[in-house]
RNA sequence: GCCCGAGUGGCGUAAUGGUAGCCGCGUUCGACUUAAGAUCGAAUUCCGUAAGGAGUGUGGGUUCGAGUCCCACCUCGGGCACCA
């Protein structure tokens, strides 16, 4: 048999399964009641710098479970795109100078080149790509989508704005219980008198897209805004990361998505999903959700009312003075008629400056008192209202009660000389009743912050809660309301390469949205995509598109990225972004994701894998697609580490690049190594050394088949095979631990099997072949070279799956310990089906274990079958 | 500060509450070779010549029995961070 030639072994399978097309994925027309199964990779920007070592780990993990499943019978959905638009891209593009779409294609051809030698089952056919006008055609039709809808709370979902503005005109404002902004209400006849322009002012405040300000970073020496990763700390604030020039704050229009309408969807939706628990907590801090009382209350000497958010009103029977925003909307006319209102509102926007300037690192407590006072709802008389620097407008209503037993609290009225009380919980007599003894299990710390005992790990805190909001709620002191830490994501990027927002506004001011046959808006050719100056997108000065009038900022990066998993699923379709059969077929319904199998970094969670999920729940509103969540299982692969410890990265030269690893050890050994090294989702130093191993392993395999022809005659009638209960085992091992994602006890327990096959004086040529086939998803050339080499003509990775046979899995006999008080003192060869009796009487009688015993008399003994017993003197 | 997760040989790691260290790397010895490499065989947690003893970050606890469960602490990694 020839030596083992992984180069000429891979790029002829890699040849033949493109000629033969192994992998191609069939549509639901064509499937004929083959089952389908989607195995998903989070697509690659596709980078100037190519692959390191590192990036193909998700790939391969992914390449197995889909090849397991192809064997299986399954007809598989696994594709590959790119996600091409974005900062990365364009700043590659800026710093080559070249047009970003030229680099993105060069990019490409990189990736493909570096994933093709890798052998991945990709059905290359369905691939996406983010900046493909026909593919961002879609991307621009389910943002108008998202743009005419409005979130009806009654109902929890997305609708038409069509029927808002049927309900407005019928019913005013209070017509319908809707997600937004707005402050303003109107009736019918004040809606129907508006004008165009200010009826779309008031719809913009409701739709789920919607145009609006927000602070951006500006770099006035580049006349640029930047990404929050365009930023690092200098000695006197934010600088710029590329020539260090100074950042400050500005505001500037911008597109928005009302994610925060889908808050609670976005937690509850989580519990049916197999995700990393850790994900899941990681989208459920990061929303935010906190349920608490709001208040209503009259300021002193005036007509205003306003409302208190609190979500630890355990205490508000404390409550000494009000907190409110700096920048709260309602600070002017709350000042109104005061003496040194100027002065004052001067005061609250250096505060605020100074926050936004600073930003983490501003900790002060700051304020300023108002001169106003609130009547407190709860009769604890007149309260001063502060502004207070630690008071967030977009939190809550943006204004808070407050008292002693908050630690912040505390300190900016210890500061400000504000009167203080405490209460020992419960106060109110009728609340004394419904929770009496709880005031045992408070203290005063001494800071004024009221502690409870660890031993009763919050619980008290949590019933005094419920019986505080029963009470004020029943009394009408406040009502429920729930508040999220989660802002409604900006829309928009001031730069060149992104998706066009398919909307222009005529001389009236008036918008207008591009025609769905229209679509694509396509993105103009520009001579210079870098920065403005101006800090508007480089689109402002395309005189064109300016003339039509059309929107000049582009998407963000992560548009493209929140529907392409749709996209691979019908990726030809001139008609709609998937038919409704392909989407019915690949998305499993009976589960509450679609995707079966994501694999991707952790890093997603509180961007694509949050955005992904709100577009879809848009999309499910409307009937458009059959799952409410996209993916169902997700797993996160680990970073692979330099073997110095440290990330991959030129900065610190410590890249090891695949194609080089494929090179020197072959597709089949990476691919092998990488399964190998430890477990799937676990950050793991590269190492060059260690790779040997697997590389040992593979031609160990290769050699093995040699042996198997040469020992085809004589030894056939062997009845047990002394492997065979390893081959079973492996069979289990492998086909349970791929789908649990526990690749590397997988390779481990085929590499125990061939050790015992290799021990073996006769090995049948059918049992290798089940071997070969459990090794074909991490190695697939070498198992399809030495398949056909045994007569194979079909490949072997549509083969079938083995099966393993339970009864033989154990043998006859086994070995027990024998301790004495838990300590290993001799061993015994029983057969397995002796009586617990009987094994105990052997046991004892052994001749270490009375050593052992020195004369005690054994109390209890412990028989745990097939493990051990234990002898307790 | 708050919320997660993890700490096991020289290294990567493995262990349904039941023989801790499987599998692999490295190392040592041996076979083959003029030699080197490759390959094959043996050994390899630590202390001890051995008998034996110790041992899964630290200290407690539950249990006949704990790497695994509980409590406290230490270290590292991740997330959030004026969110009332």
């Amino acid at each position: 048999m020839k030596a083992y030639d992984h180069k000429k072994i891979e790029k002829k399978w890699q040849k033949t399964w493109q000629e033969k097309k192994t992998y191609q994925t069939l549509s639901a027309k064509s499937a004929k009641g083959k089952k389908p199964f989607y195995v998903l990779d989070m697509f690659p920007y596709p980078s100037g710098a190519g692959l390191h070592v590192g990036h193909p780990r998700g790939y391969i993990g992914s390449d197995v479970i889909a090849r397991k499943k192809r064997m299986e019978g399954f007809n598989v959905l696994h594709p590959m795109g790119y996600d091409a638009f974005g900062l990365p891209a364009e700043q590659y593009a800026i710093a080559n100078k070249i047009h970003p779409r030229k680099a993105v294609l060069d990019n490409v051809k990189t990736f493909e080149r570096q994933l093709s030698v890798i052998g991945f089952s990709f059905d290359w056919n369905r691939t996406v790509n983010t900046t493909d006008p026909e593919y961002y055609k879609w991307t621009q039709w389910i943002f108008l989508k998202i743009y005419n809808s409005w979130f009806d709370l009654s109902k929890n979902k997305a609708r038409p704005i069509e029927e808002l503005v049927a309900v407005f005109a019928k019913k005013g404002s209070e017509g319908a219980s809707a997600a937004h902004h707005s402050k303003r209400a109107f009736s019918a006849s004040e809606w129907r008198a508006m004008s165009a322009l200010d009826q779309q002012t008031v719809l913009m405040e409701y739709r789920l897209a919607y145009e609006g300000y927000s602070e951006v970073n500006w770099c006035p020496e580049m006349g640029t805004v930047l990404a929050n990763d365009e930023i690092v700390d200098g000695p006197n604030g934010p600088v710029s990361e590329r020539g260090s020039y100074p950042v400050e704050k500005r505001s500037m229009r911008q597109w928005f998505m009302r994610i925060t309408a889908y808050g609670d969807r976005l937690i509850e939706d989580l519990d049916g999903l197999s995700w990393p628990e850790h994900i899941k907590e990681i989208q459920r801090n990061w929303i935010g959700r906190s349920e608490g009382l709001l208040f209503r209350a009259p300021v002193k000497d005036s007509d205003i009312v306003i409302e208190t958010f609190s979500a630890h009103f355990e205490a508000c029977h404390a409550d000494t003075f009000v907190a409110i925003a700096p920048d709260h909307p309602l600070l002017s006319t709350l000042l109104e008629g005061v003496t040194n209102k100027s002065e004052v509102l001067a005061q609250a926007k250096a505060i605020t400056q100074k926050r936004e300037a600073l930003g983490d690192k501003y900790k002060e407590v700051e304020g300023v008192f108002t001169g106003r006072y609130i009547v407190d709802p709860l009769g604890n008389g007149d309260l001063p209202i502060w502004i207070a620097s630690f008071a967030l407008k977009d939190y809550g209503t943006g204004i808070v009660k407050c008292s002693a037993h908050d630690e912040r609290d505390f300190a900016f009225a210890k500061k400000y000389d504000i009167p203080l009380k405490a209460v020992m919980f419960p106060r109110d007599e009728a609340l004394r009743a419904q929770v009496q003894n709880f005031e045992i299990c408070f203290s005063d710390s001494g800071t004024g912050v009221l502690t409870e005992p660890k031993e009763f790990k919050g619980r008290v805190a949590h019933e005094v809660r419920d019986a505080v909001a029963e009470y004020a709620v029943k009394h009408g002191f406040a009502k429920q309301k729930v508040s999220y830490k989660i802002r409604d994501a900006v829309f928009a990027r001031q730069r060149y390469w992104g998706e066009p927002i398919p909307l222009s506004k005529d001389t009236e001011g008036i918008l207008h949205e591009v025609s769905e046959k229209k679509l694509p808006l396509e993105l103009p050719n520009v001579k210079s995509y870098e920065p403005s100056g101006t800090g508007e997108s480089p689109l402002a000065s395309v005189p064109t598109w300016t003339r039509a009038g059309y929107e000049t900022n582009t998407m963000p990066g992560w548009a493209g990225s929140s529907w392409y998993f749709l996209r691979y699923v019908d990726p030809k379709n001139k008609k709609a972004f998937a038919g409704e059969a392909e989407l019915d077929y690949w998305f499993n319904k009976k589960h509450v994701g679609g995707v079966d199998v994501y694999v991707g970094g952790a890093e997603h969670a509180t961007g694509h894998l949050l955005y992904s999920r709100f577009w879809h729940k848009v999309l499910f509103d409307y009937g458009l697609v059959p799952t409410k969540e996209p993916f169902q299982l997700l797993r996160n692969q680990g970073i692979i580490l330099a073997s110095d410890g440290r990330k991959m990265s030129k900065r610190w030269g410590n890249v090891v690049n695949p194609d080089e690893i494929v090179g020197t050890y072959g597709a089949d050994t990476l691919r092998l190594y990488e399964m190998f090294m430890g477990p799937f989702d676990a950050s793991l130093p590269w190492s060059t050394e260690s790779i040997i191993g697997s590389r040992r392993f593979i031609e160990r395999v290769w050699r093995f088949a040699e042996k198997i022809e040469t020992a085809q005659n004589g030894k056939q009638n062997q009845s047990e095979p002394s492997y065979e209960q390893a081959l079973h085992k492996a069979i289990k091992k492998v086909t349970e631990d791929i789908e649990n994602f526990g690749f590397n006890t997988a390779v481990s327990a085929m590499m125990i099997c061939l050790n015992e096959m290799e021990k073996a004086d006769y090995v049948s040529v059918a049992d290798y072949k089940k071997f070969l086939q459990l090794l074909a998803p991490f190695a697939p050339h070498v198992a399809e070279e030495l398949w056909e080499l045994f007569g194979e003509k079909k490949s072997i990775h549509v083969s079938g799956w083995p099966s393993y046979d339970e009864s033989k899995l154990v043998s006859d006999t086994v070995t027990i310990m024998v301790q004495v008080n838990s300590k290993n003192r001799a061993e015994l060869q029983i057969s397995r089906d002796m009586s617990s009796d009987a094994v105990k009487a052997l046991a004892l009688a052994s001749e270490k274990v009375q050593t052992a015993l020195a004369g005690m008399i054994p109390k209890k003994i412990i028989y745990v079958p097939g493990r051990l017993v234990n002898i307790v003197a």
